[in-house]
RNA sequence: GGAAGGGUGCUUGAGAGGCCGAAAAGGACCGCCUGCUAAGCGGUUGAGGGUGAUUACAGCCCUCCGAGGGUUCAAAUCCCUCCCCUUCCGCCA
């Protein structure tokens, strides 16, 4: 959610900088909303004041055993009037709030402008593509091959878009679990938290899936709660509505969860093994810092989230996302992409990003900068440290023998009893 | 799922239609005092919004006692609905 002050002091500038993200905003309506809430709120507002002197009186006169009636009398129409205006500004304040919860985030400066994922710009390159002596196989033949992956069966029991891991293959999932647990909370800092993985309406408006998004989320029947799409929801959540002391931030988390995602439109779309699917498991990293800081911990996140993938010696490029493909919360965005042989390509499988002040703003999370001084918003960020399921492909894929083995990376190992191989 | 009791400021906790943004205590902060610390004394200590002012201080006003409705001239206080917490029972990992 954009500052509604900055929305009517400099209409043209977020304008124009929604226009570069391919948005037009209704703007206009906004501050046309904004206008009449305003003079309803000075008319309203007077006439309670003027209830409020009377209340007092009307007191007072029964306290000295006057008459008043005359006064209540007066005030009856006082208070029908105060009514009717309240459950006017009722209105407009829900009609306000709706049109700014729909408004994108404005991109940083340092952001370029774009017209689609095409335009994103590759930053730096770590790693090289190993070559293979054979026919590289894709992750979910290698998987099936073992018998550490399985479809079909996965299809039975619920359908398309999910797996059963087994066996080695488990096991590998759950190495990869808590090597990047291990290491964010070891060696960069991050405090670990095991969320919810079911959230309320509030939290996921707190963050930006709603009211826009609720598409992409799997919802309970009968009830204003939704299945997590990533620990970002609970995790940002976590400080909803609260005001922390300065001498708190930066905190960072770092959390564990399954992920669910519904995939509406993704028809036909990475069909195949466990690169889109509706359910998988992340690390992900949330941090809460001032302001000021934000950018710096920024590049901080994705060098701990690099850092996971240079430990497994996984080939990735960092991009950095243009204007039209930062998504609806985040002002400025880096993908790490890992190399899948079976695409010959890239594939996302980290997402780090800064939101400012837009989920703060939404989520009502402030900090105080010393005892007594005015709350400010924090600014929250987050990324994936990484995706378990994609980097699971990764590693099954990038580190597959001719003869349909997989060695495991050597930070896994002592994950997995201390072998070396899965056969 | 059944029964009972609760949700008040940073915390504990009083208030049971008007004099209550809210007693009291604790905490924190600022003074004074004091070799230092502690104690003592005095003071300060919530958030949001409107207006003002024109970029940041004041003043004035409104709202907020779990959330939302209702009754009333007037609600922390009475009524209804919902949410959350505690205890007991049932069921269960």
């Amino acid at each position: 959610m954009l500052d509604l002050r900055l929305i009517r002091q400099d209409s043209e500038l977020i304008r124009e900088m929604l226009r570069k993200r391919g948005e037009e905003a209704p703007l206009d309506e906004l501050l046309e909303l904004d206008n009449q809430r305003r003079k309803l709120i000075s008319e309203v507002e007077q006439l309670k004041a003027k209830r409020n002197a009377v209340s007092d009186q009307v007191a007072q006169m029964k306290r000295n055993k006057q008459d008043a009636s005359a006064l209540i009398e007066e005030m009856k129409v006082v208070s029908q009037t105060i009514k009717d205006y309240d459950e006017q500004l009722r209105v407009i304040d829900e009609q306000l709030l709706d049109r700014q919860l729909r408004i994108p985030n404005i991109p940083h400066e340092s952001v370029h402008v774009g017209t689609s994922a095409d335009d994103n710009k590759e930053i730096r390159r770590w790693g090289e593509p190993r070559q293979f002596g054979h026919d590289p196989l894709p992750h979910w033949e290698l998987g099936v091959n073992l018998d550490i992956l399985d479809f079909d069966r996965a299809a039975k029991v619920t359908g398309a878009r999910f797996y059963f891991l087994k066996g080695l293959g488990a096991s590998l999932e759950r190495a990869l679990i808590n090597f990047m647990l291990d290491v964010h909370t070891s060696e960069h800092g991050y405090q670990e938290v095991f969320p919810p993985f079911i959230v309320n309406k509030h939290s996921a408006t707190g963050t930006g899936q709603l009211p826009k998004f609720g598409e992409d989320m799997f919802k309970l029947e009968n009830l204003d709660y939704y299945l997590i799409p990533t620990a970002e929801v609970p995790v940002t959540n976590l400080y909803r509505d609260e005001i922390l002391d300065g001498d708190r931030l930066p905190l960072y988390h770092v959390a564990y969860s399954a992920c669910f995602r519904s995939e509406a439109g993704a028809y036909g779309r990475d069909t195949r093994g466990v690169i889109r699917v509706h359910q998988f498991n992340k690390v992900e990293l949330v941090k809460f810092v001032m302001p000021e800081t934000s950018y710096d911990e920024l590049d901080k996140l994705v060098a701990n989230a690099e850092t996971i993938l240079q430990k497994l010696g996984l080939p990735y490029r960092v991009t950095q996302m243009c204007t039209a493909d930062l998504g609806f919360t985040a002002a400025k965005k880096l993908d790490l992409e890992v190399w899948m042989p079976s695409y010959g390509q890239y594939v996302e499988i980290s997402s780090c990003s800064n939101f400012e002040a837009f989920q703060a703003r939404r989520a009502n999370i402030r900090f105080r900068r010393e005892p007594g001084a005015k709350p400010e918003y924090v600014h929250t960020l987050n990324g994936s440290g990484v995706a378990i399921g994609r980097c699971l492909a990764a590693v099954i894929e990038n580190y597959q023998q001719s003869d349909g083995s997989i060695e495991i990376p050597e930070v896994l190992r002592p994950y997995m009893r201390g072998l070396d191989k899965i056969s």
